[in-house]
DNA sequence: ACCTGAACACCGTTCAAGT
DNA sequence: ACCTGAACACCGTTCAAGT
């Protein structure tokens, strides 16, 4: 068979390889190709194979399993974040940039943040982003247990709330009308609930109903740094 | 073949129901048990049906599809939280208490946490944990709007720190000892990492290893209540 | 109205066999 | 060393058929 000479119709010459060769670096990009066309829930080990002509078998040799696909793919995904500069303003402006392109970069890879909140950050970009966090509230003056526990908190909150508006994105699956319907049907809701059983959720209702998701994530990452402010000793980040 | 008598070692008889009758609360119990056995990743629909001893399909008669009977599972595991009396404490005490009821509840019943994130919980023990959370605001003296955004905040921080929790102790299968021994792997980690590239995470590696999940949690919760009290205004909580 | 078996279109992972 | 087909043990949901 071997020695059948090459038919001029065959543009890929046998010898080179069919297709571009399995690797850690290229089954990446597959799969957040995936995740940004089709969300988290479309990445399965098919499917990521299927993406690159092949079966899922060939993938256990580049990854130990879906998990750790999974991390690197959040770790690579972190890499976009930029970290504010040195003298970018003071540090409750950086602490809140740094705070606001997580959040952003996030989102913007459909539901990846649920990843996040399933596994310690421990790469490349988890660690740089944590340094930064954690530069930023040593430079405020606060002292350094405050510090370590603050970063921890912080990337909890900046992911979880990621992860509540995505996967709300995701099961609205589009409009923002559809969203504003569901959420105007809430209050509707709450409005015909029996006062005497809710007096406080009836009374607020307005309250309820104001705000946007960038609303509520800033009004929770200020109250964090209004509470952080009160561990600066009086002599403190002026240094 | 109707007409043949009953054979004498048939115990149950033909005419009574086999098993009992399938309903939402059934089906619902039947769930719980298999939460609190295997967590929430062995919570599916054919699991659920075959501990009832009939197929998948049964169970679409009673939910129109899983995610529904994850709603009410995580609805009805919230019924087990008590909430604080009135005159138990000032506000900060209420507030702490019911965030600890919240997040001790879900941590017992596996990662259910994990469907909290995912859904807004308006069933009727999520309002009435709401409405108790906006009761001890408003008490407090906090503003409407700052209520009602606080509330929001509060219950996203409390259930992704019970699902992180959980979720990690559903990976680290077991053992405190295992998961300590993971802990001191990372801090080990850190201790490696180039001081130059992370000077930071370097310099902290004392308290960044210091504090178990609770800890956190509680310092977490801290700073959300002396960021919140920078909303009472001068002569607000005491009338 | 409620329940069922069977089918459809999927999963993650392993393993022996190939190159 | 890397890749593969086939298999194992699972998924959620639908649908026509039964009672």
């Amino acid at each position: 068979m071997s020695d059948v000479p090459v038919p001029p119709w065959r543009t890929t010459p046998k010898s080179g390889q069919a297709r571009k060769p399995l690797s850690q670096d290229v089954i990446l990009r597959a799969a957040l190709r995936i995740l940004a066309e089709e969300g988290l829930e479309g990445v399965s080990m098919r499917r990521v194979a299927q993406e690159l002509h092949t079966g899922p078998a060939s993938l256990y040799a580049h990854f130990a399993n879906k998990d750790e696909l999974l991390e690197m793919m959040f770790d690579h995904v972190l890499g976009e974040v930029r970290v504010p500069e040195e003298g970018e303003g003071d540090w409750t402006a950086k602490l809140k940039a740094i705070a606001w392109e997580v959040r952003r970069v996030l989102i913007s890879h459909g539901d990846i943040a649920q990843v996040g909140l399933a596994v310690v950050p421990l790469g490349p970009n988890g660690l740089r982003l944590s340094e930064a966090m954690l530069g930023v509230l040593r430079e405020a003056g606060i002292p350094d247990q405050q510090v370590a526990w603050a970063a921890d908190r912080l990337s909890l909150y900046i992911t979880a709330d990621a992860f509540e508006v995505s996967y709300e994105a995701r099961r609205g699956r589009g409009s923002p009308e559809e969203i504003a319907a569901y959420y105007a049907g809430v209050i509707q809701y709450f409005r015909s609930l029996p006062p005497d059983r809710f007096p406080h959720t009836t009374a607020l209702v307005g309250p309820l109903g104001q705000g946007d998701d960038e609303t509520r994530f800033e009004f929770g990452l200020d109250l964090f740094i209004r509470g952080l402010s009160t561990y600066i000793p009086a002599d403190g980040g002026t240094s």
